[in-house]
DNA sequence: TTGACGAAACCGTCTAACTGGTATGTTATG
DNA sequence: CATAACATACCAGTTAGACGGTTTCGTCAA
């Protein structure tokens, strides 16, 4: 009836947007916020335009972890291939990645607080342990080392604190956290 | 009407039981489980009931966080009362009560995860915030190493991996992992 | 010792708003 | 025109919380 219908079909940037939506909820204003009525709300579509694009809201909640997880994989790729040394690699790739995901201002934001959220509903962990298993198995050879088993929880550690805002260090106290890091993967 | 009525009325007990029952909710169903309904349902309590200890949802979750927090301030004092040396005594008692949470078998189950779920709400996180703000404040004497910061930071890190599964590493790497990083409090 | 009495600890019901989801349209696009 | 991309209307169940009632408890006077 309205002019809604009128506006130029692209699904894709729908898709998108619906997600970013979803996401930006979760973080602001927790999981309990998010629901099938405020992201159609605040996106500017309807309801069954979700349900079309997302058949139920699990669907939606699994394709939001989803793009994070390709997110995450797509930074840890990138920042390894700037790295010649194999061993530690792909911890330091892990460090750098998580570090890198939580400044860009496009897309998605708040990367750790929608992670976290996403991950305090227990169906979606399972997806994440998937993840991890096939990483560790995948570098065993290079990144099985004490060190770099610590330097990757301190890295969850440094995503759980920047989620929180705990832990505010200044900018040189990072630096040096961030370079001793660095420094314990390559022992 | 009925005979619960006339059931002894004890209500430290019985509000200790709606926090269980609620955390129990939180750990295993997620965050969206812990409803009014759910918990008084499951704690054989009525809503009423319910609303009487807790005027409000928020007032219920506040609660269960804040008990939360005691057990692991009380879990971290415990630590450090064992341990005579000063240096990084903080983060060795933060260290050692985060693991000995994850395993006492009595009282709320699964720390970790309820503590997850809880700091999925936005509301629930300046108290997180808070109470690292003062013990950071507290300790800055002895625990501001970057090694002492990598060490809390690598205990969040187990934290989550506990709680998600993943990182399932066996006993003797766990105990080589932990012996590493008792030494990074000690440098 | 008793018994009255106000307060605290409950219980059961009601409701308005909201929940995820369905069913059925209408419009645009290939 | 067939199909994908939306919108609108609707539903049955659930939600947080308000409300008024009932039972027990602590206290203090008689």
């Amino acid at each position: 009836m309205s002019t809604a219908h009128h506006r130029k079909k692209q699904p894709l940037f729908v898709r998108q947007q619906l997600l970013e939506v979803a996401a930006r909820l979760a973080s602001e204003k927790g999981m309990t916020a998010v629901t099938l009525d405020a992201v159609s709300g605040a996106s500017g579509v309807s309801k069954g335009g979700l349900l079309h694009h997302f058949p139920s809201k699990n669907m939606l909640l699994e394709a939001l972890f989803d793009s994070l997880l390709e997110r995450l994989d797509a930074a840890i790729e990138e920042a390894m291939r700037a790295d010649p040394m194999p061993h530690g690699r792909f911890t330091r790739g892990y460090l750098r990645a998580c570090l890198a995901l939580r400044d860009q201002p496009q897309g998605t934001k708040d990367w750790a607080q929608v992670t976290m959220v996403l991950l305090s509903e227990p169906q979606l962990r399972q997806r994440w342990r998937d993840w991890v298993r096939e990483r560790s198995e995948e570098y065993v050879g290079t990144d099985s080392s004490v060190d770099a088993a610590i330097v990757r929880l301190a890295t969850d550690g440094i995503w759980l604190a920047d989620l929180l805002g705990s832990h505010d260090m200044g900018e040189d106290a990072r630096e040096r956290l961030i370079g001793r890091l660095i420094e314990l993967t390559q022992l």
